[in-house]
RNA sequence: GGUGCCAUAGCUCAGUUGGUAGAGCAAAGGACUGAAAAUCCUUGUGUCACUGGUUCGAUUCCCGUUGGCACCA
């Protein structure tokens, strides 16, 4: 079975620097597991690979879409999974993905999403705006009704699963649960998971300075140009949403950079807590030599 | 040097007519089936600055010490 290398770890700890000296050592291009770098429009705020690192090693899913196109996890799923059957067939030893999108990685390891049709953009408008309009509790009676079963194990209070909910059933007139399946999807890939751990206090610091670095290079001009269609999802971004506050006039720029570092901080937290119920997970410190990186990704290749 | 005010959670501050204390923010823990850098849930023990006194009992009252602020010299 085509093993594939699955290098994961929070926000800010190296992945990206790290992860290309591995390709480059097993030659071999790296697949981007990364919900927001898949946008062109926006590198400096997410991050994503500069040109000259993709030039020393072939990446895939950065900057391929657009902000104005509409992308999932779902979606991910299906096209990371065609691009490893393709690379498969080209007979390359291994493949990489890298990325700290848990949801994103889990989909294609883990298979943990069902099959559901795509709910069309002007039904969930109109999920939305019945949301806005009557409120959660709207939503919570009609979830209560339509779907029973999701009802009993949602969290009642977070308005997205239940809108989601609620679209399920508009566009299929099913619900939700009826497309979850128990049987779980035959696996093609050998997956082996290599987890990028550093101390929780330095990995801070680093955040902190990877956002006034990002300042430097750039980001609020790249906001600004943004702004216009700041109402987008893939602008629901840390590092843009916080700059937006400050155009609206609700942040100073200082209060803003503050809040993209908490807000940083805040999803590599969500990060760490979501990793560490993964047991498959085989952790190594960031700060160890890349000689011993190296000898310890092979062992768990072999 | 003198007088007055202040010292409580990581920060800003409430409060206890004497029975060892609570908000906001920060922070931590958790959830996660097509928005996932999203969205949602839970969590407040801290020598109440230090020393001594009064008291059954002091973070609270009193003496002193230290630090800060203000005013007067």
């Amino acid at each position: 079975m085509q093993k594939v290398l699955v290098i994961i770890g929070p926000t800010g700890v190296g992945k990206t620097a790290l992860s290309i000296q591995i390709a480059q050592h097993y030659q071999c291009p790296i697949i981007s597991a990364d919900s927001r770098q898949i946008y062109k429009e926006i590198p400096i705020g997410t991050a994503a690979p500069t040109e000259q690192e993709q030039q020393s090693v072939k990446h895939y899913f950065i900057g391929n879409k657009s902000i104005t196109e509409h992308y999932n996890a779902g979606q991910y799923e299906r096209d990371c999974l065609q691009l490893l059957e393709q690379l498969n067939r080209e007979k390359n030893p291994i493949a990489i993905i890298v990325g700290g999108s848990m949801l994103y990685v889990d989909a294609v390891c883990k298979g943990v999403l069902d099959d559901i049709p795509t709910i069309d953009t002007a039904i969930k408008e109109q999920v939305k705006a019945l949301y806005q309009q009557h409120g959660l509790e709207f939503l919570q009676k009609q979830v209560q009704q339509v779907d029973e079963a999701y009802w009993r194990q949602v969290d009642k209070n977070n308005p997205q699963r239940l809108m989601h909910c609620l679209a399920v059933k508009m566009q299929t007139g099913k619900p939700l649960t009826s497309f979850w399946q128990q049987k779980k999807r035959e696996k093609k890939f050998d997956f082996i998971k290599l987890g990028l751990q550093m101390p929780r206090e330095k990995l801070y610091e680093q955040i902190n300075a990877r956002v006034d670095k990002m300042m430097k290079q750039g980001l609020l001009q790249e906001a600004e140009k943004m702004y216009p269609n700041k109402h987008l999802n893939a602008l629901n971004t840390v590092g843009y949403k916080e700059l937006f506050r400050y155009f609206d006039g609700e942040y100073t720029l200082e209060e803003a950079i503050e809040k993209i570092k908490q807000n940083s901080r805040h999803y590599a937290k969500r990060q760490m807590t979501w990793f560490r119920a993964d047991q498959t997970i085989n952790w190594i410190n960031k700060d160890e030599k890349y000689e011993e990186i190296i000898r310890f990704v092979d062992d768990l290749l072999r």
